[in-house]
DNA sequence: CCGCATCCGTCGCGATACTG
DNA sequence: CAGTATCGCGACGGATGCGG
């Protein structure tokens, strides 16, 4: 494999990668998988610890990369819902195998 | 979901992406895979521009996580071989979908 | 209620030079 | 051939305060 074959190769998963690798990105996915839609300050408090600050820029990340929707309503006093995407919702499997192999993995180093 | 479940559900997902996060590691996972065992040097050559302090900070990590096997031979000169270990070959599902992933949502960007 | 601008500390990455 | 030690930079994470 050449250089460049070998770069091809990997440059898709290193896209994946690097959406997925931000601190919080994780934790914003899990907890809009779970709910259809949800509002900026109730994100804010299910994801715990997040500061606004890094709320704001994970989201702008996803929704640049197409994984998340913000939909504003017009209204008084002003509201913004959040949502996985279809390409945001396809992220899921590959979250669990995460899950799994990691468990998997914690699992053995204990049993030795 | 409480702050206590959330930690715990997402746990083994960042354990397992901060494995993969590192810059080179992807790099030397897809080399690795595609042979049994493989020298030092023939892998430094392999994973194009890596020095040789990042290729042994990244093999120690590997190493440390059960993911990568260090066989030494007692020759002269002295030979290094490495391979993945069983724990290790379990990664290259979860890197396929990855790549998988990033393959159809860069594709469809460039689509409109 | 929602988001941005600024500033600063930490750490991953890496160049260079050296060892058995 | 197969590594280790040291030093430094730059990007990411985060606290704080302002603006619509």
């Amino acid at each position: 494999m050449t250089e460049e074959e070998l770069n091809k190769a990997i440059a898709p998963a290193r896209y994946t990668l690097n959406i997925l690798a931000g601190k919080w990105n994780l934790k914003i996915l899990a907890v809009l998988c779970s709910y259809n839609d949800i509002r900026y300050n109730e994100l804010k408090r299910k994801v715990y610890g997040i500061t606004g600050t890094m709320l704001n820029q994970s989201l702008k990340e996803l929704i640049e990369n197409g994984i998340v929707q913000r939909v504003q309503y017009n209204e008084v006093p002003s509201r913004v819902e959040y949502s996985l995407t279809r390409t945001g919702l396809e992220l899921i499997p590959i979250y669990e195998q995460l899950v799994l192999w990691g468990e998997n993995h914690l699992g053995r180093k204990c049993e030795h």
